[in-house]
DNA sequence: GTCGCTGCAAATACTTTGCATCCAC
DNA sequence: GTGGATGCAAAGTATTTGCAGCGAC
């Protein structure tokens, strides 16, 4: 991903935070880029610790807060992975896709399969259901977990 | 769903409980017999009033222990429909399924798609991922929630 | 009788909120 | 200068845990 992207980002989340009289600070500005400079699933605590660890001091609440606005000017995605906390991803740098979640190391393995989103739509079609959003996510062994636990096979 | 049915859950929870030398005492009888005749999604809260409804005094905490149980034993699922709290429902009485949430209502719409199913182990045999378990979700507007908020369609 | 189970209360974990101060516009 | 933003601490919500007494086996 290069700055221009950084970039890009920006200007799109300066122009929903304006759309709503609010404001493009510091700290918004830092958790953008970080969100956006990364392909990982980041928890509220890391995106804390990555914003601090380059030097500028931010809070725990402030950081709640921007992901949630994030999140409404649909530049990033939560995802529950069970794991008692949220995880954000950012929506740009790759298409959608939805998650496999290794049982054994934690290994989160990203995919793409456009039939099963076609499918999808067919289902709520089906049950005049309006789709907005969708998560899908597999748990089971990766790999090199599955060649470890030869036997944990279901 | 009939008795004999949860006659059928109960010994195969007890069995599951005399494997890691655990006991099937009242409380643990009363949770499962909630859980197996409904096939609601429910809360730990709402499991508890159910079994204090039939007047048995019981412990938050133990529905919390119960309901770990349930899981292990594959006799329930939980679910995180994004509410804050984990739902659960019983394996039995009906199929493996998958869940449409209403964003205007919080209804629950369930739904099967062999299809989709398939296609799922394909991906993970693409990816030399051993499959577990998976869990599909999708949210937007049930059909009435639909006809109410025309503009709400993305 | 033993050892697991229960319920309570306390502890923990994550997230949200109130408020005085601060700063983007 | 104004009104939104921040950070702290307190509150809120869901879940887990320690422990003394209870009860299934």
């Amino acid at each position: 991903m290069t700055p221009r992207d950084d970039q890009h980002y920006l200007s799109e989340f300066e122009r929903f935070l304006a759309s709503k009289g609010l404001r493009l600070t510091v700290q918004r500005r830092r958790l953008t880029e970080v969100v956006m400079n990364t392909r990982e699933h980041l928890s509220v605590d890391e995106l804390l610790d990555r914003v601090r660890q380059q030097k500028l001091p931010i809070g725990r609440a402030t950081v709640y807060r921007t992901v949630d606005l994030l999140c409404q000017a649909g530049l990033m995605h939560g995802h529950d992975f069970g794991q008692g906390m949220r995880r954000y991803e950012s929506v740009f740098g790759h298409e959608h896709h939805d998650h496999m979640r290794c049982t054994g190391c934690g290994r989160i393995i990203e995919f793409q399969c456009e039939e099963i989103e076609r499918l999808q739509e067919d289902v709520a079609r089906k049950h005049r259901f309006t789709l907005q959003a969708h998560r899908l996510e597999m748990f089971g062994l990766c790999s090199s977990c599955t060649k470890l636990n030869p036997r944990r096979t279901k």
